[in-house]
RNA sequence: GGUGCGGUAGCUCAGUCGGUAGAGCAAAGGACUGAAAAUCCUUGUGUCGGCGGUUCGAUCCCGCCCCACACCA
């Protein structure tokens, strides 16, 4: 029975499982539209490497959020959950049901719970910073965070650059602690939530991982990264199956090792995955071609 | 056939001047609020190639054998 009130059913699952082809048959029968939650689908200049749906699945249902940005664009959670939240209403203008479909947790989470607002930062201060870290290492880091933000210096995970260089953008922004902003309130959507998880027993989701793999080289792969290594520090760019690429073509591990690396690469990527959805509750798991149909 | 160099964790290797061993990678588990295909945390018993010998005790020293690589014939 589809539901007839405004909801939103949500395809999750790790990479290679088959979720772009199930959205696709689900978003057929329900005639509605599938919204992406792929943090690097959405850049044109991306292709080959991130497994996009098919010209003609692109053609049989209107999709949002890929091919949408470009590499040099500046996209984050952030931008994801506005943009969906915008997508979703435009959808339920004609439609009672919208797909979503990805792979990126915390764009779902972003967009199913909504992030604490925080001012934007500064962009001087973030790219100081981040040189500034380059420059001096983590010790340098740790010790910043320490003399202006000493709470989160007490609870946060300081190993970890990415979270403490934000930590330290934001102090430096704004004047306050980032903790002073996380209210972890979840936010009320106006529509109802479905979470579907697919999920298939490991040997075979790594057999399609490397088939998978073994069939981009075959379309193409390594043309479309060197055609992009001009771009490699930005950050859409910091993706499987186009790193390893670039490694290859520095001339510092062989073609056969590169593309060993981007499978196992590719494997601990779905294992995060399946990390992030499995700690869900609400989530439903099911085989890829089971008629998810039954479950709505 | 001879000489040399090796055989230690799934892989690449370190090490023990004799007291049963440890890194990186892989693997497994976990975290995750504006970089998230990112970033980070936790987890290391393996006949130390085989059989003998010396020794209180051998992965380490000695002998033989097997295997790999290199060079010589």
């Amino acid at each position: 029975m589809p539901p007839t009130t405004p909801t939103v059913i949500i395809l999750v699952g790790p990479t290679a499982v088959g979720k772009t082809a199930a959205a696709v048959r689900l978003a057929k029968l329900l005639r509605t539209k599938i919204i992406s939650a792929d943090s690097r689908q959405c850049y044109r200049e991306l292709n080959i490497g991130v497994a996009k749906p098919s010209p003609a699945e692109l053609d049989a249902v209107h999709h949002y959020f890929i091919n949408s940005h470009s590499i040099e664009a500046e996209v984050n959670a952030a931008t994801f959950e506005e943009l969906a939240l915008g997508w979703t209403e435009e959808i339920f203008r004609s439609s009672p049901v919208a797909v979503m479909v990805g792979g990126t947790g915390l764009y779902i989470r972003a967009f199913t719970d909504g992030l604490d607002s925080i001012p934007p930062v500064d962009q001087t201060i973030r790219s100081q910073i981040r040189h500034d870290y380059e420059e001096h290492g983590l010790g340098w880091l740790q010790e910043q965070i320490k003399k202006y933000d000493p709470a989160f210096y007490a609870s946060g995970e300081l190993q970890n650059p990415q979270r403490v260089m934000r930590a330290l953008e934001v102090r430096m922004s704004t004047g306050q602690s980032i903790l002073s902003f996380r209210t972890r309130e979840p936010r009320r959507r106006p529509f109802d939530i479905q979470t579907i998880g697919l999920q298939l027993p490991k040997e075979e989701l790594h057999q399609r991982i490397h088939d998978r793999v073994d069939a981009m080289m075959a379309a193409g792969l390594l043309e479309e990264a060197k055609a992009l290594l001009p771009y490699r520090h930005h950050n859409a760019l910091q993706t499987v199956g186009y790193k390893e690429l670039f490694d290859h073509l520095d001339g510092k591990i062989s073609l056969a090792e590169a593309v060993a690396a981007i499978k196992t690469n590719t494997r601990q990527y779905a294992k995060r995955q399946l990390t992030w959805f499995r700690r869900d509750l609400s989530v439903r798991w099911t085989a890829p071609t089971d008629r998810l149909e039954s479950l709505i």
